[in-house]
Parts: C-alpha cells; sequence; structure tokens
RNA sequence: GGACCCGUAGCUCAAUGGAUUAGAGCAUCUCACUACGGAUGAGAAGGUUGAAGGUUCGAGUCCUUCCGAGUUCACCA
C-alpha cells in the first residue's frame, strides 16, 4: 500500500505542475482516511492550496481527481466533496494488496534499525505488594517495550528496585517487635503480603505514638498551633527515632540489621516473582538501589569542577535552574550524603555505561514530572550525549469511583486480589457459556487466566497513558462491548473459520477473478493496510492505547462483516476463498496487536 | 502563591500534524439469522466539546483570560 500511495503523491505533484504550475514538496502532500459516508479510501484534502493557486477548493479537487484518473493506474474513481477528494482503488490493488499481506508472516513488525533503547518500568518499593497502580505501570512498561520490538528496537526491560531507605527499615522494625519471627509459611501469606502488613502495622503504632506525645507536648507547650504540635510529634516518636536509627545501623552494615533485611527482601522477591509470572512481564536487567544509592556523587563532583553546581557555606550543593523556569534544587546533602536524585543521575550513568542505547524511556507516574525534568536538565547541563535521547513516559494515576487510591485509609486494589477475582469472573462467564466442555481442567485454567488478564490489561491500556483513569471494578468485569475478551472472542471466532476452511480444503490465495469487492470488504482491507503505521505511531508516541483502539476497530468492522457476508454460504469460490484469507488476516493482525499489548489469544473460549 | 496537567453524551473513553454531519462502549428502549461461535450484529435516544474572547477559508484540537478538578514545589523516595 505504501508504494501506492507514493505514486498517488507523486502523481498529485504531477497535476499541481501541470495544471497550475505549481511546485509542490512531495512532504507537504498527504493523506487521511476518508469518512464512512462517503466512497473511498483515501482523500486528498485541497483547502491549503486554494490561495497559492487562487482557485476554489472543489475545482481544484475536481481537476486533479481527472488529472489522477488519467494517470494513476490503481485509481478506480474519484469524488469530490466541497475541498475534499475522495479516491477509490481498482479491486486488483486491494486484492494484490491482500495477497502481499496473507503471505507476509512478519506482518506488524518493522525492519530492525539498530537502535537500542531500555525501558524502565515497575520499579516497586520493597516494602508492601503491588497494587491496581503498579499494574498500569508494568502493563505500560511491558506493551511498551513489545511495541518498540516490533517496531525495529533492540529493547532491554530494566527494574530498579527500591529495596532501601527509612520507608523499608519500618517495616523491618514493625516485624523485629511485633513478628515473633514468624515466616510467609507459618502465615499463610506471600512474603510481600506479610512485609507489607508489618508496614501498616508501623503505621499505627507511629499514629498511636503521635498522639500521645502530641497530648503531652501541648501541656508543655500550650502556645504551638495544631500543625506545628504534629510535625513535632511525628519527629519524636519513639518508633521514627528507632527507624531513622536501623537505617544508620544499615548504612553502616550492622550485621543484625542486614541480615533481618535480606530476609525480608527475599520474602518480598519470591512473592514480587510470582506476581510478575501471573501478570506475566518480565526484565532484562535489574537495578538494586541498595547498589547503586551511592553512585552519582563522582557527577556531582564533576559538575561542583565545571561551575554547573555550586556549594553553600554549609557544604550542600545545588543547582541554579531558575534560568530554566524551575527553582533551585538539592543534588547533595550538607553531610555530604546522597539524595534521591544524586543516585538517578548516577544510575543513568550507569545504564548507559553497560548498555550504550540510543533512548532510554522511564515509566513512571506524573508524580515526578518535576524530579523527571529536573533530572534530564542536569544531565544535558552536564553534557551527557545519551541526554536527549531520555523520555519519561508520565502516566496518570488510577482512580477509583470512591476517589483516589490510598494505602494509609486501606482503599488500595491489591494486585493479586484483582486478578484472582478476574478469573473468578472469567471461570463463571465461560461455564455460563458452555463451549468448552471437552476442556481439561489445566486448559481451563490455563483459558480463565488469559481470559482474565486480557480484559485486565486492555483495560487499562486502552486509555491514553498520559491520562489519569477510573477503575470502576463492575465495568473492568465486563466482557462485553469495548474490552479484550471482545477482541479475544472475534480472534477465537476466526479461529474456528479457519478450522473449518481447512477442513473444506478452501485455498487461501487462489486465482481470484473477483470484479467488484463489497464496501465492509474494502474497508477492512484498507484498515488492516494501516496496521504497520499503527505500530509505528504507537512507538513514536510510546502509547499502547493507540493499538487498543486500532485493535477494537478492526475486530468491530470484522463483526460487521461477519454478520453482512456469508463465508460458507457464499456460493463463487473465489469470493468464498477471498473472505476466508481476509478473515485470516484480521484473526493474525488481532493476534499481533494483543500480543503487543501484552494479551495472549485462545484459540478457543 | 509559582510551575505543570486535565475538563468531550448520564458514566467510561475516541477523534493524525487543523478539515465534510464530534465517534464508540456501558446503561435505557427496539429489532435480527432454525447460516459459518449471540462473549454478536442493526437501529433509536443521548452533545452549545467547562465559559468567554481571539487567530483562520476552517478550532474539541492553536492563542488569551476566566471557572473547576488534580499533581508538584523536602537536606523524603
Amino acid at each position: 500500500m505504501k508504494f501506492i500511495v507514493q505514486t498517488l503523491t507523486q502523481d498529485i505533484a504531477r497535476a499541481f505542475k501541470s495544471i497550475y504550475d505549481y511546485d509542490c514538496p512531495l512532504e507537504n502532500i498527504s493523506f487521511q482516511s476518508t469518512k464512512k459516508e462517503f466512497e473511498g479510501t483515501h482523500t486528498f484534502v485541497v483547502f491549503p492550496y486554494t490561495k497559492a493557486l487562487g482557485k476554489k477548493p472543489a475545482e481544484i479537487a475536481e481537476q486533479i481527481g481527472q488529472y489522477l484518473l488519467q494517470s494513476n493506474s490503481n485509481l478506480k474513481a474519484y469524488n469530490v466533496v466541497q475541498g475534499f477528494l475522495n479516491l477509490s482503488f481498482k479491486t486488483q490493488v486491494w486484492l494484490n494488496e491482500l495477497s502481499k499481506m496473507v503471505k507476509n508472516n512478519n506482518f506488524g513488525n518493522l525492519p530492525w534499525h539498530g537502535e537500542k533503547i531500555m525501558v524502565e518500568y515497575s520499579s516497586p518499593n520493597t516494602n508492601k505488594p503491588l497494587h491496581l497502580g503498579h499494574l498500569r505501570n508494568n502493563f505500560l512498561g511491558y506493551s511498551v517495550s513489545k511495541i518498540l520490538q516490533a517496531a525495529g528496537y533492540d529493547v532491554i526491560k530494566s527494574n530498579v528496585v527500591n529495596d532501601r531507605g527509612i520507608h523499608i527499615c519500618k517495616s523491618m522494625l514493625a516485624y523485629q517487635q511485633f513478628g515473633r519471627n514468624e515466616t510467609p509459611q507459618e502465615a499463610g501469606v506471600k512474603g510481600d503480603r506479610l512485609v507489607g502488613d508489618y508496614y501498616v502495622k508501623y503505621d499505627q503504632v507511629f499514629k498511636e505514638q503521635v498522639q500521645t506525645q502530641k497530648a503531652s507536648l501541648k501541656a508543655q507547650n500550650p502556645s504551638l498551633t495544631d500543625e506545628q504540635l504534629n510535625e513535632k510529634a511525628a519527629k519524636e516518636a519513639p518508633i521514627f527515632l528507632q527507624a531513622q536509627k536501623m537505617l544508620q545501623e544499615w548504612e553502616k552494615g550492622n550485621p543484625e540489621v542486614i541480615a533481618l533485611w535480606q530476609k525480608m527482601n527475599g520474602w518480598v522477591y519470591e512473592g514480587f516473582e510470582q506476581t510478575y509470572k501471573t501478570i506475566g512481564v518480565s526484565f532484562d536487567k535489574f537495578y538494586y538501589e541498595s547498589e547503586t544509592y551511592l553512585l552519582g556523587k563522582d557527577l556531582i563532583k564533576q559538575g561542583l569542577e565545571n561551575n554547573i553546581f555550586f556549594q553553600k557555606s554549609d557544604g550542600s550543593v545545588w543547582i541554579d535552574l531558575s534560568q530554566d523556569g524551575l527553582d533551585e534544587k538539592l543534588v547533595l546533602r550538607a553531610d555530604g550524603t546522597s539524595v534521591y536524585i544524586t543516585q538517578d543521575l548516577g544510575t543513568a550513568d550507569l545504564k548507559f555505561e553497560q548498555f550504550g542505547m540510543n533512548k532510554s524511556v522511564y515509566v513512571v507516574g506524573n508524580e515526578q514530572d518535576y524530579h523527571f525534568q529536573v533530572l534530564f536538565l542536569i544531565l544535558k547541563k552536564l553534557g551527557r550525549a545519551y541526554a536527549e535521547g531520555l523520555f519519561h513516559l508520565s502516566y496518570g494515576m488510577v482512580e477509583l469511583p470512591s476517589g483516589r487510591m490510598k494505602s494509609r485509609e486501606g482503599t488500595v486494589v491489591d494486585a493479586d486480589d484483582l486478578v484472582h477475582e478476574m478469573r473468578q469472573v472469567a471461570a463463571e462467564r465461560t461455564a455460563e457459556l458452555g463451549k468448552i466442555e471437552d476442556f481439561s481442567e489445566s486448559e481451563r485454567q490455563d483459558l480463565y487466566g488469559q481470559l482474565a488478564l486480557g480484559a485486565l490489561k486492555y483495560y487499562l491500556l486502552r486509555v491514553d497513558p498520559k491520562k489519569k483513569m477510573m477503575f470502576n471494578p463492575e465495568e473492568s468485569i465486563d466482557f462485553q462491548g469495548n474490552t479484550g475478551v471482545y477482541l479475544q472472542y472475534t480472534h477465537a471466532k476466526i479461529c474456528a473459520i479457519i478450522r473449518k476452511a481447512q477442513q473444506l480444503n478452501i485455498q487461501l490465495l487462489r486465482a481470484e477473478n473477483i470484479e467488484q469487492l463489497a464496501t465492509v470488504e474494502i474497508e477492512l482491507l484498507s484498515l488492516l493496510a494501516q496496521y504497520q503505521g499503527t505500530v509505528k505511531e504507537a512507538a513514536q508516541s510510546y502509547s499502547p492505547a493507540l493499538i487498543a483502539n486500532y485493535g477494537y476497530e478492526l475486530a468491530r468492522l470484522y463483526s460487521r462483516f461477519y454478520a453482512e457476508l456469508s463465508i460458507f454460504g457464499e456460493t463463487d469460490d473465489d469470493k468464498r476463498a477471498l473472505r476466508v484469507a481476509i478473515s485470516y488476516k484480521v484473526g493474525q493482525v488481532l493476534k499481533h496487536a494483543l500480543s503487543l499489548l501484552g494479551i495472549e489469544s485462545p484459540e478457543r473460549m
């Protein structure tokens, strides 16, 4: 199709030249897809040229249409609506196009171009289990990796695990005080859940202590405001002081603390591994902040020498970004220890040294927009060549009908629980329909997982990543309409058709003597031909939503095709074969698109 | 307060780099094949695209102001 559109583009330029003696650069000529109400698949908009040509839009469109019809042998007809020139291709063009697509088993994968890109995602804290917000992150990261791969990149999926810091010490401390050495096995829960429970426990105790502390502070300092009292009490809560102490011990390498840390992190990793496996995501490279948190200090020294940073009298190091519309930002504490951005600077260098990638994507929530703006800007100022290729894939928060999720208020939707519930719904619906009575138990279980995750992933990925989204539990378990299950169902239906076609021994690509295609057939072929462009666009904009929406549109159009036209009831052998071939290709593209979303395509369901 | 982001049908979302009559799904109502998978299809109803200006042949999209929601502005991560 690409080539055919190219010839059309050239012919339009020639038309401009020959009719109006107007030189139009090829890159200024482009097409839109024709709206459904009108005949044709490609539309050329002439409005932008009316000024230069001094003619009315409809007149220009008419003249160019005539010129094209004579000069371009692929063209069948044109029609003009105001300034819109709608073009239709000959049947043979579509038949050739279909034949090419069917023969191309690599359809949807763009040529490898040798650029390397790292996608960092997931990056969990090791103090609590994964929740719904992490799911959006993980699904996005995984899907973007797949899309980039399909678009011809070498992709490295990385995960920077936040396994150290005061928050980790909090759950350790609560476990130490209240845990009685219980193990996940003894407690009968996943390791990440157990550790998360102690993080919650810490918070309970902390809150109680703040209240007590506040009361005694108030008695001593009646003049303080409520806010001041809260702040002071929080800083003086015994358990908080203990947590701070523990962090210091951890940094000193106190064997007891380290041993506890290793034990508890080990539990969390086991839990995460299990969750990652069930939700179907994976990584090529793990970084641990406990190993990277000291990085970046050399960079600070360098920046000081080059006067990019400056030092205050207390020894702390800063960068002044006020020229760039931002603030002054601390990059190293007065005591010489790192802050968050210090290690991010160092880690950026480390990643680049190890992989030498051209681009690097950070899949991180939009709460950290400012942080990444600063991080990238500093790296540019430090003259890092790779800084140009850095991108923050900033995604919006997932909200519940009851509002934003808050771990402290217990409104968090746990990832494992959610997947479990979805599986049950999938099992119920499947049982109601009774189409897989001959499946073995393990085949059933596989199917439930595929449907559950298909529904969940599609639900979270179909929305533009940049936008915040609403997670409505009732809607998410809906398997009708614009859902992942709908795409899977359409694919499975097509598989049934292909099975039957094989039984009937129908050849996909026979010499087709077809004079005219049905409108819905042309629409389908045209949409299929757009798939590779969609993949490219999705890669450029890092947006799985484009793939999801394309897939839905394709499934919907196919469903209409299926309802309007009979396949096996068609008596003309050529037409019957054609419809099977179209079905086959639609099935393949659906499967490919779903795989880019990290969703599996069962052949029966 | 500064910065950033968002506001489209009752609800959830689409709408290429500006373009013909702003499209889907859910929910509501109606209809459909003793044909290939009804987890489906067709139709009805539902909109002053938060408001007001501006630029343009043309604005949901760009610019300005206002209103409303959110995020962020730690020697936390």
